[in-house]
DNA sequence: ATCAGTTTATGAATCCGGTTCAAAATTCGC
DNA sequence: GCGAATTTTGAACCGGATTCATAAACTGAT
């Protein structure tokens, strides 16, 4: 019966629109005065309407980071299926999150808001789930890149998992995204550009790892060549400046 | 006048009982139940009279991790004082922490939680700054470790700061706290005992940035003999079992 | 087209807990 | 001991998330 599928066209079509009316409300006047209230009237709805669609606040915003993670995912694909060395696409990796972080700068302050005991509880255990489900590419990608380089000769997996050689730089680039929205921090210690060095502690590791062909991390000139690389050839509409 | 003084002294001791009592209600019940009012009334005070402490609920929250951090530092302080090469004694910072955050499991929670944009935002400018401040030695203890080594000719700086060639391991510890509490993320790619990789990883990350001498990042039996001794001779008030 | 039954939308009322502030209690200087 | 100044009190206030009784819309059968 078309009715029914219709009318799921329909609900799943107003759920865009909460969350895009919310994640404007988000950029515009920051997480602090999201109000439910709003979102539903800035869609024309009553506030209850919302409700038939997240469990609550928490919820809506475990909504939006799954769709944000979606987009998140489109790039580290690219960067997997990119022709080029598996030590230039695990660096890869590290570059397109950082370009994801300038080009959506309020994902990452959300991520980190999400995963937050006091909102991971309060969102509902279905949309948890499906933001764990919507991020797991991410791991799957790296972990397949790693797999070629074992099978290439170029790493040496040690019997490692693959996931475990990589949770290094996992951490390292997370750990990254938090120091940077942590207003104050890394002015603390006049670091500026962060990503930059974040990038060349990535090669130190990689290098750490014996993922071959080694690279220099301290090569100003040829980094940011390979960064302008990756940009130009995996993503091009993301045409900004280089500099952090 | 003595007065003043006196009464100085009793009002710092009565914020001392207020975060106290602020940290077993976290300890007990979670982030999410603690309540100003409960707060007050566990230490038999008025709401009001909390207020005349903390601005707000997350000037609290703000607080009790400066205290905190003050421990942390603590550790950190033994280590950089530790009678052992830079290169080891880097190493036992990331090992510091690490028996830290089984010690204390709310503290980077709570952490986490305070470096929210939403919740940085509602503390007080004061707090803020105080709590900055407490976190400075730990970045101080470790620049002075990087220094030595590079003194000491068991790293080479390559010019750059310091920090900058210690940033690499912080970021890899955040990340890693990080997503230990992050609830079912280590458990969807199935990592168990993620500090273990966590110290091997950093170890891979001296090695590539060639700080001497370098060991093995993957001999197991080295690694934890390596952490038994930092326990034992650093940290004997803290016996528990090796294994995460 | 009409009707009973069912689903969905509404938004005012409820609830919750953080925050305030006028009144009460205490302390201070004399 | 007394009036002024300071501190404490906790009930009232307030904002905003959440609920739910009611109204509206839809469904499918006659």
């Amino acid at each position: 019966m078309g009715t029914q599928e219709r009318k799921q066209r329909e609900f799943a079509k107003r759920e865009q629109r909460f969350l895009a009316a919310a994640r404007s409300q988000i950029e515009e006047q920051g997480l602090l005065s999201l109000q439910m209230a709003r979102v539903a009237r800035a869609c024309d709805y009553a506030t209850g309407t919302l409700y038939q669609h997240f469990a609550s606040k928490e919820d809506l915003l475990c909504a939006i980071c799954s769709e944000m993670a979606g987009k998140r995912v489109e790039q580290f694909e690219k960067v997997a299926n990119w022709k080029a060395s598996s030590r230039e696409r695990m660096f890869g990796i590290a570059v397109a999150d950082m370009l994801f972080a300038r080009d959506n700068p309020e994902h990452f302050r959300l991520h980190q808001y999400v995963l937050t005991e006091a909102v991971w509880q309060a969102a509902s255990a279905v949309r948890r789930e499906q933001l764990l489900e919507a991020n797991r590419p991410l791991g799957d990608l790296v972990g397949q890149i790693i797999k070629q380089a074992i099978a290439a000769g170029e790493l040496d997996s040690r019997q490692r998992q693959p996931l475990e050689l990589g949770l290094g730089q996992w951490c390292l680039v997370t750990g990254m995204h938090n120091l940077v929205h942590a207003q104050g921090v890394l002015e603390l210690y006049q670091l500026t550009d962060p990503y930059r060095m974040m990038l060349q502690q990535v090669n130190a590791l990689l290098n750490g790892l014996g993922w071959q062909p080694t690279t220099d991390p301290f090569d100003e000139p040829a980094l940011r060549q390979t960064i302008e690389r990756i940009r130009t050839e995996l993503f091009p509409e993301l045409c900004r400046e280089a500099s952090s």
